[in-house]
Formats: structure tokens, C-alpha cells, sequence
DNA sequence: TTGAAAGCGCTAACAT
DNA sequence: ATGTTAGCGCTTTCAA
């Protein structure tokens, strides 16, 4: 049989109460008695139930993460890195995967409110800001990953997509590209990795084409095909900056199955820095993306924001950084 | 204000007893109430909390996922399948890293049991079978993946690393190849995938020399650095077998590293088919895990056996599979 | 310094 | 068919 506090205040000749304090560490008690009762858990091997005393107002130290997909290297490595920071602090993490799914993004809050979680990471390009706000409304804590809710107060860690994307298309102008495509993911981040895209084009008095512009879902396969839609015109681009690095090896797929080779005919640029880019072929110029720093981050503010260390909510803007390997060259003329 | 039961009970003019019989279904309950308690229920927006349901004795429905490293891709698809299939059942999971270090897995373990999880998947190389056993004492529900835990009687699934360890080598020295490497983690299933080596090696007549057998962690620099320690003897082996995919890669930059080619030189063996074997260069040949299965059989086994749907424990065993792309070829005179 | 007792929100006999 | 009530294991006044 499991343990209770009666056993222990039984064993150690004191109340429940008294048992309690000794455990948080409140009220006033003797040394004696304290010694007693740490003695007597040990021997029963005692551990306070986390369910008994969240029920009785207290936390349950447990945080939902949702990420859209686990499977994602980026996301694994951001979920690592808020797990650890988690556990750091004492929060353990329910996690959910929600495939950029509305629904299943609602079902799992709806889950996650049950538990009486002590607040949520939405790691997500989340589609509605109502549920954040229903959030809000309800006081339960959030911190927003990797996406500007403009019109919603909430802390929120994001990286600056705009001049990742900024970065990215001026680093392969600079190389001599004119014609440099982009395929970037349907959501929020995308559209303004393509602002910024957009912004150094104009900068360099490049037209933009619209028609070098395309989405993709995130997978090598989507990747691929829209790099094959994207090179199969005559008068195809000679760079392409990807949404990921997931994409982008779609991209340099795609560059081979026309014969064409990467970086001599087509330069590419990835998103993320996973380990896939430091071991695709060839290894991949992409745009980091500090996950280890975001992730600890954003634990942090909802730790803060959770034990209202904090007045009003923060937002946190970190910057990506150009990270060149070998999969952007020199135009050839 | 969070609602209760109370605020529904009172609302819909009835008891909070019926209004935890319509909620759990349980008992009779006229229609016209049941359907008026269902009503109020939605214009409160009430959702019980699971925390008081569980200290009532029934379950928290979470369970608790110990594995070694979810930065790694393929214990992130592994934890992605768990995940799917734990709330596929209704349950949520409690992610815990754990790094192969045996500290923070009895940490995890204590902090699982504290919150009451309904059960606990280790997916680990479990360093010691103390932990198991008082799992299995306390009457915790377990199941374990990956590792045999052949002296504690567990409901298991694990992949046969016999036959991986057999079958990567045999392939291997089908090809012509007699000096064959094997770089294996330091780990139970290493141990296991070595003996395999060995058995193909005696079946072909091969003398197996102990040189020739290292262990590395599990990064591409551990990886990286074998391989060379390995390929850097004059009379250096033509082919490796690695104990995964992102020791392989590892490997495959040693041998570039010495100005030697993939598979022309050496022919290069990985383990777990992960994204990262499909987009290295060369395309990895590689053990593949039937992680998805991998993740969905230990769920269901550990659902039956929190619900003791099941009598006595059950060992499932799944098979590798040889998957074969460009990193292996035939040894050159 | 310690203890008695009232909850926390819910479930499950047992009554009615 | 519905309600009363006694817990579940713990925290927290309030007394002693």
C-alpha cells in the first residue's frame, strides 16, 4: 500500500499537520519533531502525494506543451531544451503534438485545463488567437513560442523571422544571385520570412516575382515538389531559400532529379540548423535559430509569469543568425 | 472563478451526486435531467477536474515516458507514436529525458510516482534493474521498450538486436567484405548487436578480431571520432557497422576526412533508419526499427495492463529490417 | 511548538 | 431516480 501522511504522523507519535509542515517546510517546529518526522519518511519511504496537494490549492507543477510535431528535429530539440529548463525549475511537461491542427489544438487545451496544469507553452503557429484569449481570460499562465501575437498581451519568445529571411535572401544576393525563389511554409513565420525576403530584394533593386514564391508543407517530399515546380521553368531561379531545413532538402532533391547540382547551378539556403543540415549533402547554409536559448527562455517568462514574479507580460525577440556551410556559392556567369 | 461540480449542481436544481452520474454515466439518470445537467454543464463551460478525480481513487490518466534523449530523431519519433497512441486512449504523456544517466532516471521515476502517473514506459537503456523491480513491487504499472529485462518479469517490446547486428554484417559480407568494423553503443542492445556480428562472422568463416569492435556515445562527433581511430590502421577495415544512424554519420566524415570515399573505400552500415539515414550522403543503408509499432505496442500493452485487461505479461518481439541504399557496395580487389 | 478540524472537487456506497 | 454522506491525502487557519 502506498504511504500516506496519517501513516508518517502515526509513526512519528505528531499530527498530519505537523507531518505537513515538516514536508513544506512551514509554521514553527520543534527540532526534535523535525528530525522524528524526516526520520520516519525515510523509513517508510514516504512521498507526498503531488495529487492530494494540488487539490488542496496548491500547484501541480506540471506545464502542457503544444508543438506541432514532435517528429520535426527542430521541434524535438526545442521540446529538449523546455523539458530541461522545466525540470530545473521542478515543472515536469505533458506533451502534445498538434500537427498545426486546430483541433486538436482546442482538445488538447481542453485536456490540459482538467489536469489543472499550472500553465501552457504554446510552441505552435497557433491559427486562432480566441483560444489564447480564452486562455487569458481564465488567469491560466501561457507563454507563446515562436510567433507574434500582436493583438494579444501575452510573453511571447519569438526570433525575428523578418530578418532571418532578410539575412538569408541578402547573404545570396551578395553571392550575385538575381533570380532566387523561396518556399516557405503557409503560416505566420513564413509570410514574414517572405517580407523580409521581399525587403532585400528591394533593397537591391531586384524585382520581385511572384511566381518564385511558393508554399510548402513541411516534409522533403512537399519540399521537393514544389523545388521541381519552382526549377522546372526555362528560365529557373539559381537560388532558393527554404522554410526549413526539412524543405530545403526536398529543394536540393529536387535539384538532382533535374541533373543539376547544388551549389553550382542552384544555391540553397535552409531554416532552422538541425542536425539535418550539418550532415545533409552538401551541408546546408541555413539560418539558425538559437532553440536552446528560446526554449529556456520561454520557461523562464511562464515560470515567472506562474509564480507572478513579473508585472505585466514581456516579450522576448531573438535574433537568428547566418550560419554558411556549403550548399550556397557564387553565381556562375 | 474555475467552476465545480457545486456550481452545476445548484444550477441544474439537482444533487452533486447526479451530476457525477451523468458526467461518468454511471448509475440511472432520467433523460430530462440528464439532459438538463448536460445543458447547464455547457453554459457554465464546466470541465471536472481531473486532479479531484484522482484523488478520489480512480486514475490521473497520464503516464509517465522515460527516454534517453529526445534531441535524438529517433527517440523523438518513438516519443511522437507514443504520444499519438496514449491519446488515442486518453491518455497524456509526462516526457522525461533522461540521457542514459541513471541519477536523473530514479529522479524522474520518484517524481512520476509522486504525481501518480497510471503507468511509466521506459524506453531507456535502464541501467539497473533495482528500479524495475520496485515498480513492479509498488504495483505501478510498467512497460518496458527496447531493452530485454530478461531476469524481471515486465510486459516488454523489443526489436531483435541479434538479428539487426546479424543481418547488417551478413549483408556486409555478402558484398565481399571480410574486415569488418562495428562502432556500437556502450549499452545493453550494442552488446546485443555485436553478438550478432559475431555469429555472421563465424557463420562465414571470418575471424572476428576484438580490435575491430568499439563503442562510442551517440553523437556524430563520438562517431566521428572512432571512425577514424578505426580507419586510421594501415590495414583498416573496408566496411563498418554502426550502432546508429547518427554514429554513422560520424563515420562516413571520418573516412572523408582521410581522403577516402563512401562506399568506394568504405562501406558504411547505420541502425534505426531515421530521416537522417534518407538524406545523408550517400543515403544510408541502415537497420530499420519499426518505431511507429514499436511506439503503439507498448501503449497498448501498458493501457491492458493499467486496466488488467491482461493475465501475466507479455513479450512482443518485432523484427529489423535491412534497409538498403547507397553507403554499401561491393569491396573492390 | 503542536494539534483539531474544515475544506479542496470529486466518487461511491448507502439511503430514500 | 435522486440525494446524503463519508472519504481520497493534503494544507491551512485557528486553538491550545
Amino acid at each position: 500500500m502506498k504511504k500516506t501522511i496519517y501513516d508518517v504522523a502515526r509513526e512519528a507519535n505528531v499530527s498530519i499537520a505537523t507531518v505537513s509542515k515538516v514536508i513544506n517546510n512551514t509554521g514553527r517546529i520543534g527540532e526534535k519533531t523535525r528530525q522524528k518526522v524526516f526520520q520516519v519518511m525515510k523509513e517508510l519511504d514516504y512521498q507526498p502525494s503531488l495529487v492530494a496537494s494540488a487539490l488542496t490549492g496548491k500547484s501541480t507543477y506540471s506545464i502542457g506543451l503544444l508543438i506541432p510535431d514532435l517528429a520535426n528535429p527542430f521541434f524535438a530539440e526545442l521540446a529538449r531544451s523546455i523539458e530541461d529548463r522545466g525540470h530545473e525549475l521542478g515543472y515536469s511537461i505533458v506533451m502534445c503534438s498538434t500537427d498545426y491542427n486546430p483541433e486538436k489544438e482546442s482538445k488538447y487545451i481542453t485536456l490540459l485545463k482538467q489536469k489543472s496544469v499550472d500553465g501552457i507553452i504554446l510552441a505552435s503557429g497557433f491559427q486562432n488567437d480566441a483560444v489564447i484569449r480564452d486562455l487569458l481570460h481564465l488567469k491560466i499562465p501561457i507563454a507563446v513560442l515562436a510567433r507574434d501575437v500582436s493583438t494579444v498581451s501575452v510573453d511571447t519568445v519569438t526570433v525575428d523571422d523578418f530578418i532571418g529571411g532578410y539575412n538569408a535572401t541578402r547573404y545570396l544576393l551578395e553571392l550575385g544571385h538575381k533570380k532566387i525563389g523561396t518556399i516557405q511554409l503557409d503560416l505566420e513565420v513564413g509570410r514574414e520570412r517572405i517580407r523580409g525576403y521581399q525587403h532585400a530584394l528591394q533593397e537591391n533593386g531586384v524585382e520581385y516575382d511572384g511566381k518564385l514564391v511558393l508554399f510548402s508543407p513541411s516534409s522533403v517530399e512537399g519540399g521537393k515538389q514544389m523545388g521541381l515546380k519552382l526549377l522546372h521553368s526555362p528560365d529557373r531561379p539559381t537560388a532558393v531559400f527554404a522554410g526549413n531545413d526539412i524543405v530545403a532538402i526536398g529543394v536540393i532533391q529536387a535539384v538532382r532529379e533535374l541533373g543539376l547540382s547544388v551549389p553550382d547551378d542552384v544555391s540553397i539556403v535552409g531554416y532552422d540548423n538541425t542536425i539535418l543540415a550539418a550532415i545533409s549533402n552538401p551541408p546546408l547554409t541555413t539560418v539558425a535559430q538559437p532553440f536552446h536559448d528560446m526554449g529556456r527562455q520561454v520557461m523562464d517568462l511562464l515560470i515567472q509569469e506562474i509564480k507572478g514574479e513579473k508585472k505585466g507580460k514581456k516579450r522576448v525577440v531573438m535574433l537568428p543568425e547566418l550560419c554558411v556551410r556549403e550548399s550556397t556559392g557564387k553565381i556562375k556567369k
